[in-house]
DNA sequence: ATTTATTTACGACAACTGTCGTAAAATTTT
DNA sequence: AAAATTTTACGACAGTTGTCGTAAATAAAT
């Protein structure tokens, strides 16, 4: 991994978060996972799975038993890319746009709001120290 | 236009953001503005264009001299969707993920920061009232 | 050691994308 | 009207994705 940023389809981005989080981890747990929450292949998972290790998205351990694969790529920094990205291509660069069409979904909870007006004085207050 | 909503890719959000920006267009003024932008052939642009319309997010006017176009689909409609998707699929649902990890490319401006907070705080008081 | 089960490797396929080339149709210029 | 130009329609192609099936390789159970 390094030079250009990887964008996970929607799909890889599944497997690639169950990898980040339980890493180092087997196909078969994987697989369980993901098959707990929808109809899906054996093979079909691994298959991804080798696709991305092929990408080196992904690092494969074949020492031991049953394969473990890790991560290769940060998380942090591919969901920055892909929000990153998405900001840029669909709404101009633009924070607020993006945000005011993601929460314009459903009435975002109080909550919601609340806590991201706390995060954003965090910051304010950060800069301005 | 139907039931599904339709998640443009970004070589067809490019597209679709000029259409509406500048609908009823023709063709020709869609590949100007991209053309000025980056390489790429007029029928290649043209053919995007009429898979738009196999798949009827576009419209298209041919009762006139060149084919006029324009979207069948609300801009906000695909952009809170696109929003939404992603908040769900890469951010576990959470604005402030999403937020956090779109700002935290660049150093985000102050202004950026002092825009959303404004918004916010204009939001929750609404909800307060 | 055999048999049984699991895991891997491969290959295949259809759908979708981005990209054009070519040719037919329509429009505009001489 | 002829010639030149532009616009459309089609088809093609290679690359990617999501999905499996089959078979070979490994590991586990008996």
């Amino acid at each position: 991994m390094s030079d250009k940023i990887y964008e996970p389809t929607e799909a890889e981005l599944e497997i690639l978060q169950l990898i980040w989080e339980l890493q180092p981890v087997t196909v078969r747990d994987i697989y369980d996972r993901i098959a707990a929450r929808k109809e899906v292949g054996y093979t079909t998972v691994l298959k991804q799975i080798q696709r991305l290790t092929e990408k080196e998205v992904l690092i494969k351990d074949d020492t031991q038993g049953a394969h473990l694969y890790r991560a290769a790529v940060q998380e942090t920094e591919v969901k920055q890319q892909l929000a990153g990205k998405m900001m840029q291509t669909a709404f101009g660069g633009s924070a607020l746009q993006m945000m005011m069409h993601a929460l314009g979904q459903d009435k975002s909870s109080p909550g919601t709001l609340l806590e991201l007006k706390d995060w954003l004085d965090q910051q304010i207050n950060k800069e301005k120290k």
